[in-house]
DNA sequence: GCCAACGTTGGC
DNA sequence: GCCAACGTTGGC
Protein backbone atom coordinates (compact mmCIF):
# COMPACT_ATOMS: atom_id res chain seq x y z
CA UNK A 1 0.00 0.00 0.00
CA UNK A 2 2.85 1.99 -1.08
CA UNK A 3 0.80 5.34 -1.35
CA UNK A 4 2.54 8.68 -3.51
CA UNK A 5 4.66 10.87 -1.42
CA UNK A 6 2.74 13.37 0.43
CA UNK A 7 4.10 17.22 1.67
CA UNK A 8 3.58 19.00 4.79
CA UNK A 9 3.46 22.13 6.42
CA UNK A 10 4.84 22.39 10.18
CA UNK A 11 4.96 25.32 12.24
CA UNK A 12 6.88 25.73 14.93
CA UNK A 13 8.21 28.72 17.15
CA UNK A 14 11.83 29.21 16.47
CA UNK A 15 11.98 30.01 20.85
CA UNK A 16 10.38 26.72 21.51
CA UNK A 17 12.11 24.69 18.80
CA UNK A 18 13.97 25.85 15.54
CA UNK A 19 15.29 24.38 12.21
CA UNK A 20 18.43 24.49 14.03
CA UNK A 21 17.34 22.47 17.12
CA UNK A 22 16.34 19.83 14.39
CA UNK A 23 19.71 19.87 12.91
CA UNK A 24 21.47 19.36 16.33
CA UNK A 25 19.18 16.91 17.03
CA UNK A 26 18.90 15.38 13.50
CA UNK A 27 15.36 14.17 14.80
CA UNK A 28 12.82 14.62 16.99
CA UNK A 29 9.25 14.14 18.07
CA UNK A 30 6.96 16.53 17.30
CA UNK A 31 5.78 17.58 20.91
CA UNK A 32 2.93 19.14 22.04
CA UNK A 33 0.04 19.57 19.28
CA UNK A 34 -2.92 19.85 21.17
CA UNK A 35 -5.11 20.74 17.97
CA UNK A 36 -7.10 17.23 16.29
CA UNK A 37 -6.96 18.14 12.64
CA UNK A 38 -3.22 18.38 12.91
CA UNK A 39 -3.35 15.08 14.96
CA UNK A 40 -5.14 13.58 12.45
CA UNK A 41 -2.83 14.31 9.89
CA UNK A 42 -0.06 12.93 12.15
CA UNK A 43 -2.33 10.17 13.20
CA UNK A 44 -3.81 9.37 9.91
CA UNK A 45 -1.96 10.56 7.08
CA UNK A 46 1.64 11.13 7.17
CA UNK A 47 3.68 8.40 6.00
CA UNK A 48 7.63 7.77 6.82
CA UNK A 49 9.21 9.39 3.92
CA UNK A 50 7.13 12.21 3.74
CA UNK A 51 8.62 15.95 3.11
CA UNK A 52 8.00 18.80 5.57
CA UNK A 53 8.36 22.14 5.32
CA UNK A 54 9.22 24.07 8.28
CA UNK A 55 8.11 27.26 9.20
CA UNK A 56 8.80 29.63 12.02
CA UNK A 57 6.03 31.45 13.25
CA UNK A 58 5.69 34.15 15.78
CA UNK A 59 8.53 35.96 14.63
CA UNK A 60 9.15 39.06 12.87
CA UNK A 61 9.59 37.78 9.64
CA UNK A 62 7.41 34.23 9.83
CA UNK A 63 9.37 32.22 6.71
CA UNK A 64 9.89 28.61 5.57
CA UNK A 65 13.52 27.60 6.36
CA UNK A 66 13.83 24.40 5.57
CA UNK A 67 13.26 20.62 5.55
CA UNK A 68 12.18 17.89 7.17
CA UNK A 69 11.04 14.26 6.55
CA UNK A 70 8.62 12.05 8.43
CA UNK A 71 11.33 9.50 9.92
CA UNK A 72 8.44 7.17 12.29
CA UNK A 73 4.79 6.17 12.52
CA UNK A 74 2.44 7.65 14.94
CA UNK A 75 3.06 6.81 18.68
CA UNK A 76 1.47 8.88 21.92
CA UNK A 77 2.99 11.91 22.74
CA UNK A 78 4.30 11.46 26.48
CA UNK A 79 3.96 15.00 27.54
CA UNK A 80 0.33 14.21 27.75
CA UNK A 81 0.84 11.90 30.64
CA UNK A 82 3.52 14.55 32.47
CA UNK A 83 0.54 15.66 35.49
CA UNK A 84 2.98 18.68 35.97
CA UNK A 85 3.74 20.02 32.42
CA UNK A 86 1.54 22.36 30.32
CA UNK A 87 0.81 19.57 27.78
CA UNK A 88 -0.89 17.30 30.54
CA UNK A 89 -4.01 15.66 29.38
CA UNK A 90 -6.24 14.29 31.82
CA UNK A 91 -8.81 12.49 30.01
CA UNK A 92 -5.42 10.62 28.46
CA UNK A 93 -4.50 6.65 29.80
CA UNK A 94 -2.05 4.50 28.71
CA UNK A 95 -4.19 2.34 26.74
CA UNK A 96 -6.33 5.12 25.34
CA UNK A 97 -3.90 8.12 24.64
CA UNK A 98 -5.72 11.09 23.38
CA UNK A 99 -2.93 12.72 21.33
CA UNK A 100 -0.36 11.12 19.18
CA UNK A 101 3.04 12.55 17.13
CA UNK A 102 5.17 11.53 14.66
CA UNK A 103 9.24 11.77 14.60
CA UNK A 104 10.31 14.11 12.41
CA UNK A 105 13.99 14.27 10.76
CA UNK A 106 16.54 16.82 9.75
CA UNK A 107 16.48 16.68 5.80
CA UNK A 108 18.26 20.66 5.13
CA UNK A 109 18.37 24.17 6.20
CA UNK A 110 17.77 26.46 3.25
CA UNK A 111 20.36 28.71 2.23
CA UNK A 112 17.20 31.80 1.69
CA UNK A 113 14.48 31.55 4.38
CA UNK A 114 11.21 32.19 2.32
CA UNK A 115 9.76 35.15 4.07
CA UNK A 116 5.44 34.61 4.25
CA UNK A 117 5.59 38.05 2.77
CA UNK A 118 7.04 36.45 -0.39
CA UNK A 119 5.17 33.34 -0.41
CA UNK A 120 1.99 35.89 -0.33
CA UNK A 121 3.20 37.70 -3.54
CA UNK A 122 3.63 34.61 -5.13
CA UNK A 123 1.13 33.64 -8.15
CA UNK A 124 2.22 30.25 -7.93
CA UNK A 125 1.63 29.89 -4.63
CA UNK A 126 -1.77 31.76 -4.23
CA UNK A 127 -3.56 28.59 -3.68
CA UNK A 128 -1.30 27.36 -0.34
CA UNK A 129 -3.25 26.09 2.52
CA UNK A 130 -1.20 28.79 4.70
CA UNK A 131 -2.12 31.67 3.02
CA UNK A 132 -5.92 31.52 3.38
CA UNK A 133 -7.49 33.99 5.39
CA UNK A 134 -7.42 32.79 8.98
CA UNK A 135 -5.77 30.07 8.92
CA UNK A 136 -3.48 29.29 11.89
CA UNK A 137 -3.61 25.31 11.68
CA UNK A 138 0.01 24.12 12.65
CA UNK A 139 0.24 21.21 10.24
CA UNK A 140 -0.71 21.84 6.72
CA UNK A 141 -0.83 19.76 3.61
CA UNK A 142 1.08 21.42 0.46
CA UNK A 143 0.75 20.49 -3.10
CA UNK A 144 4.02 18.89 -4.93
CA UNK A 145 4.59 21.87 -7.03
CA UNK A 146 4.13 24.48 -4.00
CA UNK A 147 7.15 22.25 -2.27
CA UNK A 148 9.18 21.89 -4.96
CA UNK A 149 8.51 25.56 -5.78
CA UNK A 150 9.45 26.65 -2.24
CA UNK A 151 12.51 24.39 -1.92
CA UNK A 152 14.01 25.73 -5.17
CA UNK A 153 13.95 29.59 -3.90
CA UNK A 154 14.86 28.38 -0.39
CA UNK A 155 18.01 26.55 -1.84
CA UNK A 156 19.03 28.62 -5.01
CA UNK A 157 22.23 30.52 -4.91
C1' DG B 1 0.68 44.68 22.36
C1' DC B 2 -3.51 44.38 19.50
C1' DC B 3 -7.06 41.83 17.81
C1' DA B 4 -9.43 38.87 14.18
C1' DA B 5 -10.35 34.37 13.46
C1' DC B 6 -10.77 30.03 15.26
C1' DG B 7 -11.28 26.16 18.62
C1' DT B 8 -12.98 24.52 23.03
C1' DT B 9 -15.83 24.41 27.04
C1' DG B 10 -19.82 24.12 29.64
C1' DG B 11 -24.55 25.68 31.01
C1' DC B 12 -28.97 25.00 29.53
C1' DG C 1 -27.25 20.08 20.39
C1' DC C 2 -26.98 25.12 20.68
C1' DC C 3 -24.27 28.92 21.47
C1' DA C 4 -22.08 32.45 24.56
C1' DA C 5 -17.97 32.98 26.87
C1' DC C 6 -13.46 32.12 27.06
C1' DG C 7 -8.76 30.78 25.45
C1' DT C 8 -5.32 30.51 21.74
C1' DT C 9 -2.91 31.46 17.51
C1' DG C 10 -0.14 34.21 14.95
C1' DG C 11 0.29 38.11 11.62
C1' DC C 12 0.73 42.82 11.93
Amino acid sequence: MAKEKQYWLMKSEPNEYSIDDLKRDKKSGWFGVRNYQARNYMRDAMQIGDLILFYHSSVKEPAVVGIGKVASAPYPDKTQFEKSGKYFEKRATKEKPVWLLVDISYVKKFINPVLLSSMRADKKLKDMVLLKRGMRLSIQPVAEKEFLHIESLGTKK
